[in-house]
RNA sequence: GAGGGUGUAGCUCAGUAGGUUAGAGCGACAGUUUGUGGCACUGUAGGUCGUGGGUUCGAGACCCAUCAUUCUCCCCA
């Protein structure tokens, strides 16, 4: 057999029948649960304008959106006009003629672009959830994929914190209902905005909030070697250390984060919003283990610039993945599009890590798997004359079968009903032919019963 | 963007200081068994050892390049 030299670009994946079905259980799970909490599908392009989705991201975000070569480039009327537009790209440019498309990022900025586009139309609050492949030109790792499936809910047009008391419930019921043990965080940006505010002012709240979501990963001392080399002093330094040091059950945080930065209007307003979506967990409405999921962590930051209030990260306990969720309030998303002053607030699940983390835990439930539920042996030319008039028969009444595709020996068509899981087989042959009758086999149990055919769909209903 | 690991049969991998004809398990196919599977036994097919150079009497192994893949950092879901 000659090998095949077919391959696939990197970070994409075919998924088998097994892995759609488990990936659809996921799906049709947040799916649901966003329903019930009253948010509407949104579908939209899986390419946008470049100039829609460049400068939204980040400096790092930009470098990792997939941009799309223009069709005709090859007319020869404009090679020359192309030649010098592609030296600009070559100096890291974006130029119209050579690239005007990229496949998309994210779903929050299209769904802003969205908004802005329909505002006048838009019934607000406006809540809507969408579940669609994105594209990252990112170095695949473990989690990390070129193509990644998102599933995102948003309220645009109310600065309610009901909304983010709302969306704190879907993550839970959701991971909930997946039996995948979370920690949800939450943390505020206005707090870490304060923090900067008492560390030498808010131009320096990116210095300090790039170094502090490192903490964990490189521990106290180099996150203070980094502010002092962002040009801190040891006095702010220290505060930052005190800010850091804070631990404790949600309460104990909220007093010592209260004592530090609670003088100021940005930190009051930020541990008062914490404080409030904490506050509405009471066992009237928390989920069986709610509350201890839901912790604060003044060390989340997260990276995506747009963010301006609460914030949210998931993170499945008992693996190494990185987070499988996050998201936050945004004042001002679609302001970027023309249409200035609509607050919003967003989350978002990463499917594919949720996969991967099921996966490895095992969490998935036998039942995922559905394929038909009877096979027709075939066993000559007759007898699978009538299977089939009976196969379809169970066909009208919704059970799945199928008919093996050849009169072979037995032998085989038991073994592709096993590879298949296919539960029962029916088999007709010369002797039942002529009694008008069938076996039924159940195979996981190796019984078997001979009924008459007209008795069939009953044997199933 | 930076740095590691790995590419040998359809799959998972062995292949010991370079040495003659490259192996195992699983899978596939056939048979033992022309209408009762999963087990067992027997047999068969399937490899230019990722690709291209180099060193050597001799390379799957060593060196260089290249491609692919995987992981870590950065960043993120």
């Amino acid at each position: 057999m000659a090998k095949a030299t077919v391959s696939l670009p990197q970070g994409t994946r075919d998924f088998s029948a097994e892995v759609v079905r488990k990936r659809n259980y996921i799906f049709n799970t947040i799916r649901n649960v966003f329903e019930l909490y009253g948010f509407a599908p949104l579908e939209t392009p899986a390419m946008e304008n470049l100039e829609t989705l460049m400068g939204k991201y980040g400096e790092e975000g930009d470098k990792l959106i997939f941009k799309i070569l223009n069709n005709g480039l090859d007319n020869p009327a404009k090679h020359e006009q192309i030649r010098t537009d592609f030296e600009k790209v070559l100096e890291g440019k974006n130029i119209k003629t050579i690239t005007e498309r990229a496949l998309r990022y994210d779903l929050t900025i299209p769904f802003a672009r969205y908004v802005a586009m329909n505002y006048g139309q838009l019934t607000l609050p406006f809540k809507r959830y969408q579940i669609q492949p994105v594209w990252r030109a990112d170095r695949p790792q473990k989690g990390r994929y070129r193509e990644f499936y998102q599933c995102d809910a948003d309220v645009v047009g109310s600065t309610s914190l009901l909304n983010e008391v709302e969306l704190a419930n879907i993550y839970a019921t959701v991971f909930e209902k997946l039996g995948v043990d979370v920690e949800i965080r939450i943390n505020s940006r206005k707090i870490l905005a304060a923090l900067a505010e008492i560390c030498g002012g808010s131009d320096k709240l990116t210095d300090i909030t790039i170094a502090i979501d490192k903490l964990d990963k490189i521990g106290i001392e180099k996150v203070k070697e980094e502010l002092a080399q962002r040009g801190l002093d040891e006095t702010q330094v220290t505060t930052i250390e005190k800010y850091l040091a804070i631990s404790g059950s949600n309460e104990e945080k909220l007093a010592a984060a209260k004592a530090l930065i609670g003088e100021t209007e940005l930190g009051k307003a930020g541990l008062e919003e914490i404080e409030y979506v904490l506050n509405y967990i009471t066992p009237d409405f928390r989920l069986s283990t709610f509350d201890s999921r839901l912790t604060i962590d003044f060390t989340l930051a997260r990276g995506l610039n747009y963010y301006t209030g609460l914030i949210f990260e998931v993170k499945a306990n008992g693996v190494q993945m990185g987070s499988i969720g996050g998201g936050g309030r945004y004042d001002d998303l679609t302001g970027l599009f023309g249409v200035p002053n609509v607050p919003g607030v967003g989350i978002s699940f990463g499917v594919d890590r949720i996969y991967d983390v099921m996966e490895e835990l095992k969490l998935f439930p036998e039942t995922v798997h559905t394929g038909v539920k009877v096979l027709f042996f075939n066993l000559g030319d007759q007898e699978s004359k009538t299977a089939f008039g009976l196969m379809q028969q169970l066909r009208a009444n919704n059970i799945g079968c199928e008919l093996f595709h050849e009169a072979t020996k037995m032998d085989k068509q038991f073994k592709y009903a096993d590879k298949k899981q296919i539960p029962f087989a029916i088999i007709i042959g010369s002797k039942e032919l002529e009694e008008g009758t069938c076996v039924i086999k159940n195979l996981a149990a190796s019984e078997q019963k001979t009924v008459l055919q007209s008795e069939l769909i009953k044997e199933f209903s």
